[in-house]
DNA sequence: CAAACAAACTAACAAGTGTTAGTTAAGTGT
DNA sequence: ACACTTAACTAACACTTGTTAGTTTGTTTG
């Protein structure tokens, strides 16, 4: 439990102004006034607002990629791997809200990692439609078209931001295990 | 069919562009630019950045308050209902794909109107929840919090506009069954 | 033809933008 | 006592921002 460093700080800060304004509406003055310091005195810690940007998003999305990779490693079956890649996104969020946030609203403000994101995002994405093919196939999942069951699956997991800060009760647990009954019996044939 | 004035012209092109970059990163030069014109001149036409996003936003969440007062009025089951709002998204999503971002991801940029969007977003919330809550009652809805299936059901549908653009081939007809299908029977017990 | 309108232009503004340079002051380790 | 590090500061930069004022030009209308 080492303490945060000062830059770990600014960009814990910097996320939390992304998630209400957006990367682009939020000015180092706004950072630096949040921080209370001089917007000059950030750049002590961090290069760039850019490579701000750059720290919340990949470092998330690199996150994903990993936990997708030992989703495939097991040899579960395939409702089995949905349920792990919910849990996932339940863990990922809920550790992360602003920086989720960041991930969802901002990642066309990335520059010079814009290609590599784009490439982590689609070979999520990829991974994802092979697992419910390969279950269309066993019979395990609804034979409906597989982009759509991703889509809807999807964007509801990459929402959870939105949403569970709001319920301070809800804990999450048994998010997750609504989310698996609401998600996943849609899908179950 | 009376054509576009040069002020709806404008705020289709902004639409446009704030799906890509957002209301913030957009400047009235790039929207000038985009209309090959000057941005001075784009001041003959409309009063500010600011009521550009309101005619966006106001106009498209009305239609949405609109359409669920005409669900409401329907005597039809709970999944009735549920399968009209449904028909309702992939009917305004479509017809208004740049909108649908703006509104998603620049509402908290309104200023003068932020309050009454706010409360149409609300309202709108609040009467899918009692749609949710009377089936539940019924005995047609599953038994799960109200509040978790909404938040499931609905940021699929408000993220529709990301999806819908990119296969022309994608049919609105079978997309809305497709989403039927895969939204309601997680739902329906 | 004259009046009115639509739609563009140039020039300019005050405020705000990310960032750099150079400096100061308070701890920390040798 | 010494140099080193950390973390702040002031001042300034070149550029971009939304917007206003005033003007010009072509088209429509009485």
């Amino acid at each position: 439990m080492k303490p945060e460093t000062r830059q770990q700080e600014i960009i814990r800060v910097a996320a939390k102004l992304f998630k209400e304004k957006g990367y682009s509406a939020v000015t180092m003055r706004d950072l630096a006034t949040a921080m209370n310091i001089k917007a000059a005195s950030l750049y002590n810690h961090i290069n760039s607002k850019q490579d701000i940007l750059e720290s919340i998003i990949i470092s998330i999305a690199e996150q994903f990629t990993e936990g997708m990779s030992s989703v495939q490693e097991s040899n579960a079956t395939c409702i089995e791997k949905l349920k792990e890649i919910i849990a996932l996104h339940v863990e990922v969020s809920s550790t992360n809200i602003y920086g989720m946030a960041a991930l969802n609203h901002d990642w066309m403000h990335l520059e010079a990692r814009l290609n590599y994101y784009k490439k982590l995002r689609s070979d999520y994405e990829n991974d994802f439609r092979n697992i419910l093919i390969e279950g269309i196939k066993a019979g395990e999942i609804s034979d409906i078209k597989p982009d759509v069951m991703m889509f809807s699956i999807l964007t509801t997991l990459r929402s959870l931001y939105l949403w569970i800060p709001k319920k301070e009760d809800v804990n999450l647990q048994e998010l997750s295990s609504n989310l698996n009954e609401i998600l996943i019996k849609g899908v179950i044939k």
